[in-house]
DNA sequence: CGGGATCCGGCACGATACTG
DNA sequence: CAGTATCGTGCCGGATCCCG
C-alpha cells in the first residue's frame, strides 16, 4: 500500500460490479423469469404457469423492470384477445452464462450451507442442555 | 400425477440454484464484506474502514450471517482490547470465482443497462411531446 | 388475455446510544 | 476494540379487485 494513503475505504458500493448486477437480478423472481425465457419467446400466460407461485402483479413488475434494464423485449400481437410475447435481448442472453455459473455453485454447495446453518444454530441456541446432547447413552 | 403431465410449472424457487445463492449473497453488503476478506484475515475495524459507508450494525449482521452460512470464520485473540479477525472458509473462497464472473459482467455491461433505462424512461415519461423527439432536423 | 391500482404486513437497512 | 440494543422507515412482495 502506498505510503501515507489516507484513502482507507477502497471497497465501495458504487464501483462494485457485483453490486450493480444485484441491482438488476437480486429480486425474488428475476432469475426465474429469465430462465423462463431462455429457450426463446414465451407468452405472458405461459410464464405465469411455468414459474411456480408467481402472481400476475409480480410477473408484470419483474418483466417490466427487466425490459427497462434492456434485458428483455416485448412483442405485442394485436389479435382478438391480445397476445404478448417476451424474449431475452442480446444483453439479456449475455447474462445467462454468468448466472449459470453462480447457479451451479448453488447446486453444488447449498447443502453445505444448510449444514453449516444447522450446526451454527445448534451451538447457538442452547438455553439449557449443558449436558451432552445426542450422546444419550 | 405422472403420466399426462399436468405438471405445468417447471421453474420453482425451491429448486433454483441461483435463488439459493441469492439467499446467501443478495444482501446489500455481503459481497463487499466478502471482497474485504479475499486477501486473507482482516480485523473488524479494518473492514469497517475498508467498506465505504457500512455501519457497525450492518457489518456485524452481515458477517454473522456469512459465518452462519459457513462462508466465514471468526478468530478471536483475547488481547487487552479484544482482537477479532475474520477470513473466508474454503466454502467461502469457492464462491469467489462465480462471483467474479458476475462482477465482470457488471463491469462490462452496466453502462448498457443504464442507457437502456434512460431510453425506456424517455419514451415512457412523455406527457407532452407527441412530435418526433430526436429527429428534429 | 394481459395487465393496472390499491391496501397492507414484514423485514432489510440506517441512525443513534450504550457496553465489556 | 468489537460489538449489542432499540427505534424508525422505506419498499419489496403478496392478496385482492378492476379494466380494455
Amino acid at each position: 500500500m502506498a505510503h501515507s494513503a489516507t484513502k482507507r475505504s477502497d471497497i465501495t458500493l458504487s464501483n462494485c460490479g457485483y453490486s450493480k448486477v444485484l441491482d438488476i437480478i437480486s429480486s425474488k423472481w428475476a432469475a426465474l423469469v429469465i430462465y423462463a425465457m431462455e429457450n426463446g419467446k414465451i407468452r405472458y400466460g405461459q410464464m405465469l404457469r411455468r414459474v411456480e407461485g408467481i402472481s400476475k402483479k409480480m410477473l408484470t413488475q419483474t418483466v417490466r423492470k427487466l425490459e427497462r434494464d434492456g434485458l428483455v423485449q416485448r412483442h405485442i400481437t394485436p389479435t382478438v384477445p391480445v397476445s404478448v410475447e417476451y424474449s431475452l435481448t442480446a444483453l439479456g442472453e449475455s447474462l445467462l452464462q454468468p448466472m449459470k455459473t453462480l447457479r451451479q455453485w448453488g447446486r453444488d454447495n447449498y447443502t453445505q450451507v444448510v449444514e453449516a446453518r444447522v450446526k451454527y444454530d445448534f451451538v447457538g441456541t442452547p438455553d439449557s442442555v449443558p449436558t451432552s446432547p445426542i450422546t444419550s447413552s
